[in-house]
DNA sequence: TGAAATTTTTAGATTAGTCTAAATTATTTA
DNA sequence: TAAATAATTTAGACTAATCTAAAAATTTCA
């Protein structure tokens, strides 16, 4: 088995690389809150255990094996987030940190069993998507807010800041997963934008459009 | 905050001296699975965190901090295996492992929902009590099945032994938390038990009545 | 009560994970 | 294309937790 150490680190390089397939060194150390020395010698042990590929000063990829470790621990956090929230009431600002200890309980049983009693849910309470227990998910083809055009209609499906004070801010303007907006207006400017939602008319700045997802219908 | 083996040492302690009040630097490596030198290293530490009373050579007993914290960490044990038993439909001797891991995730948040979730349960699924959340909880007066005496009737309400074996024997004869037995016959040779529950008999060992504990009515 | 046995502590190593500082390699840019 | 800059690795050290072997203290009991 692997060590929470060794876990944190194929997580955090699972997501440094889904989009570009390559991770440096600092990118890794920063994302860890580490040294970049520290994260050359874990590299050495995840190389030697045939989790990544790692060829020094190229940085590293994962392998296969370590892609599906990564997608397991995923699995573990979101699963889990998704108990704090439906079924102990926690907030969706409140889960994130919790989840991060959580989803290092390495029992395959629980996990899915988890999983059943919740009813096997696709998404977590931030709109990613749970992957099963064989590491597949929907890749659900999401669009910022901010690459919307004017009169586009989207349900808000995700966010990409998971920050309890960003999370508090959507919670406060009544944006949340599931709500239909439409862009009214774009402010050529700074870029923020104008919302409808239900009745209401919101303002958001182009940051905080730069991390609400929409579907498009 | 308390490392995880930290607080490991805590609980273990916890169970040692819960009795008789002081326990050995020999009784709590056993308990642990580890060496005496260790747990020396390990007394010197939690002493410094005025977590224990540690006198060299003389053994050691919980400070009223370190009893608060150990009685936080069986807390959480315990409704842990109430949970995965009552809500993920594990079997009672699937449970202490898995226990052992999800005791330490530390939030008093998270752990005080869970206890709200399931209706402030007072027992575990091996009928041990479950402390609340200020470290109180009631002490049952129970009494081992071999220490009854010949038609004594009772409701059985806890074992001592937790291990998977014992569980499933007990499984097998139908002997579960919350059914009434009575005492019928004691073998003078083995002190072997006879027991009724309902219609039939049962016939135990001295060391499987050694291991059951029973509420009189 | 004083040796023998037992228990406990100390001394010295080891491993995982981390750090700072220095050396090395790769990349940028003038 | 050769400095300068940036990224990465190496060297050496530290802490927590563990171990084995040896020393010291305590307990047992002849
Ligand atoms: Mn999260
Ligand atoms: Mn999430
Ligand atoms: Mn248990
Ligand atoms: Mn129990």
């Amino acid at each position: 088995m692997n060590t929470l150490a060794e876990e944190n680190y194929l997580k955090a390089i699972y997501h440094l690389t889904v989009n570009d397939g390559n991770a440096g060194t600092n990118s890794i150390a920063s994302s860890l809150n580490t040294k970049a020395s520290s994260v050359t010698d874990m590299l050495k042990k995840l190389a030697d255990k045939a989790l990544i590929n790692y060829i020094p000063y190229q940085g590293v990829s994962l392998t296969a094996s370590g892609q599906k470790v990564a997608l397991g621990i995923i699995r573990r956090h979101r699963l889990w987030e998704y108990f704090l929230v439906e079924k102990l009431n926690f907030k969706w600002d409140e889960v994130h940190d919790l989840a991060e200890e959580m989803e290092h309980i390495s029992s395959q049983q629980l996990i899915d069993r988890l999983d059943q009693f919740m009813g096997y849910p696709k998404h977590d309470p931030h709109g990613e998507p749970i992957p099963d227990c064989d590491g597949y998910f929907n890749h659900d083809e999401l669009k910022l807010v901010s690459a919307a055009a004017i009169n586009q209609t989207g349900v808000i499906s995700g966010v990409c800041d998971h920050s309890p004070s960003f999370l508090q801010y959507l919670d406060k303007q009544e944006l949340k997963i599931g709500s239909r907006i439409t862009v009214t207006d774009i402010i050529d400017y700074d870029h923020s934008v104008t919302l409808q939602l239900n009745n209401k008319k919101i303002h958001i700045s182009c940051e905080v459009a730069n991390n609400i997802l929409i579907a498009n219908e």
